[in-house]
DNA sequence: TTGAAAGCGCTAACAA
DNA sequence: TTGTTAGCGCTTTCAA
């Protein structure tokens, strides 16, 4: 049986008290009291219990967090950025990976309730009602970090989706870009489903290109679903010029099925992902993204959630918009009509 | 406040010992009470303190688990198993994220023991002495997975990396191939660093292949390593035919950097990886691989882990070894004197 | 079948 | 400056 306080006390010739005070290094403590206690600690091996003492300060020092897939490197770079800030402040992360699976999510959330953590971290978007209501309930505070789920009275860190899909996709018509695939997210997602999609028919709109339903798929942003769509749009009569994915794994998904088909990214085809991910520079040729500050995010969120737990003054009652950044890199090239 | 046991039974009109009666599923409670308390709790929204719970069973459902390195396909994928089987069993995982930080490792073993785990993953080897020292210290069920610390009496749940690498190196051999570089690890790693290697030299050395340090260079496993150390390879008088990376980011460093120089793989060169991370089929051409059987590593690993917990007889008391396996793809190619 | 009360390991009034 | 003691919210003897 591990030792505890009384033991310490006991060891040391002190109350209990004495012994939570210079492990809480308050003052009131003479010199040669402390150092009994210490020595006592040292020859007990004692290690205060975070239980008792969660139960009494009511604070928990963890931080639950939901991720939809931790093995796709987006998550799982955003992930380690929010585990190095808040390990930095001494909260400690305890982790959920939902991959689509609504139960499993709704259990975590009772976990967490009754693990009374004292924060929450969530990094997708499609809340069943069930959920909803128990967020809603739960009176601890929560954020989410790179989704932000419609008509809710959360908090989000995120990029401006919209503008980021306008944007990329600007990039590809100034390229001279004419018939531009868009490989699409979940439209159920407000984000990165809906937001993204309508960035890219907007910037078409603005330009005069009539959209081309052929041209457009939806798949669930993995590798496997970008080289499944492309497959579908290489099919068509005349096959675009350039292709949009809304993330760098679909991207890749696609340059692959490209190149699967004999046809070469950026020559035949220009390709643009979106993330920012690692992957970008895994392959070859490098895929141009349409960037979120991943390592940002990850630290903006963690940060201000501590500020909500804390009731600091910097807790955020808005959206904390962070900027997207588009990163040129091999996988587009400028359309010319007869090459 | 949250409601606590007490106004549950003030509720219900019962005392607090019945509550925790029907809570935890006992026998011995008349179905009227039983209802009357089930009500109180849906009307109050109650849920349990797990922190209390935890404090007088002695149980606190959690397991530390700390990787080095979440970004890593490899580490991404058999953490996601191992959150998948212990959310399962009701465990919930602590996220710990090293990236060769020792202090930070101290850190958060420390956490661990302060916490009360219920047990430990850990997916590193390098372990300090002060680490080491805790850690038997710690009377805690504690579990090395992927890799096994020389020399300590832990138990792993690995493959026999020897085995793996030297059948890695005979599937170039048998290719025809001769001069095969090698993209190694950490010399310091027993398991990852010098039994892979190990694996490499006996391979060559049983077909009289003289081991040629022009073509060997030591790594951190990762991406950009495996680009660096290509890049030295390739500057050789006579390049090799083959290079065996001993993990697949490494691998796939190597093909970029084959790529950036002009050459073809596996026309001029042939690559193989290790570990069977997804990665292998996100690049092309597709990555051939010695590959760990992930999935059933992170599962093996948490039961094994929960049958010490629960003292089961199914405890592991020796290190359990999984298969390798080669999975071929696109990178290697039989090598033919004169092309 | 139910309840009173002790105790899990700690902190924090309060008193000395 | 130090110690006594009453909780924190729960489970579990023990007795009724």
């Amino acid at each position: 049986m591990a030792p505890k306080i009384k033991d310490v006390a006991r060891q040391a010739g002190v109350s209990v008290t004495t012994v939570s005070r210079v492990l809480n290094g308050e003052r009131y403590v003479k010199d040669d009291l402390k150092e009994r206690v210490q020595r006592a600690i040292a020859e007990l091996g004692y290690t205060p219990s975070h239980i008792a003492r969660s139960l009494v300060l009511k604070k928990t020092n963890l931080i639950g967090v939901i991720v939809p897939d931790i093995t796709s490197s987006f998550y799982s770079t955003i992930l380690s950025t929010i585990e190095k800030t808040a390990s930095l402040n001494d909260y400690n992360l305890m982790l959920c990976n939902i991959i689509e699976d609504n139960d499993k999510e709704l259990k975590y959330l009772q976990v967490f309730k009754q693990m009374r953590v004292d924060g929450i971290i969530i990094m997708h978007e499609k809340l069943s009602d069930e959920i909803r209501e128990l967020i809603m309930s739960l009176d601890i505070p929560l954020l989410f970090s790179s989704v932000k789920p419609a008509d809710q009275p959360f908090v989000s860190v995120i990029i401006d989706d919209y503008a980021a899909s306008y944007d990329a996709t600007r990039y590809l018509i100034g390229l001279g870009h004419k018939r531009i695939g868009f490989l699409g997210g979940d439209m159920s997602d407000v984000t990165s489903g809906q937001n993204r999609y309508i960035g890219y028919t907007d910037a078409l709109a603005e330009s005069g290109i009539p959209v081309a339903i052929d041209y457009i798929r939806f798949g669930d942003y993995k590798t496997q679903s970008g080289y499944n769509l492309m497959k579908e749009i290489l099919n068509c009569d005349t096959r675009p010029t350039a292709v949009f994915a809304v993330s760098d794994d679909m991207a890749v998904g696609a340059m692959n099925c490209i190149h699967d088909h004999g046809l070469k990214v950026p020559e035949d085809l220009s390709v643009i992902g979106f993330d920012g991910s690692q992957l970008t520079e895994q392959v070859r040729p490098q895929l141009s993204s349409m960037e979120q500050p991943i390592l940002e995010m990850g630290k903006v969120t963690i940060e201000k959630l501590l500020d909500m737990i804390s009731g600091n003054e910097g807790a955020p009652v808005n959206d904390v918009i962070l900027k997207h950044k588009l990163v040129v890199r091999d996988s587009c090239k400028a359309y010319q009509e007869h090459v």
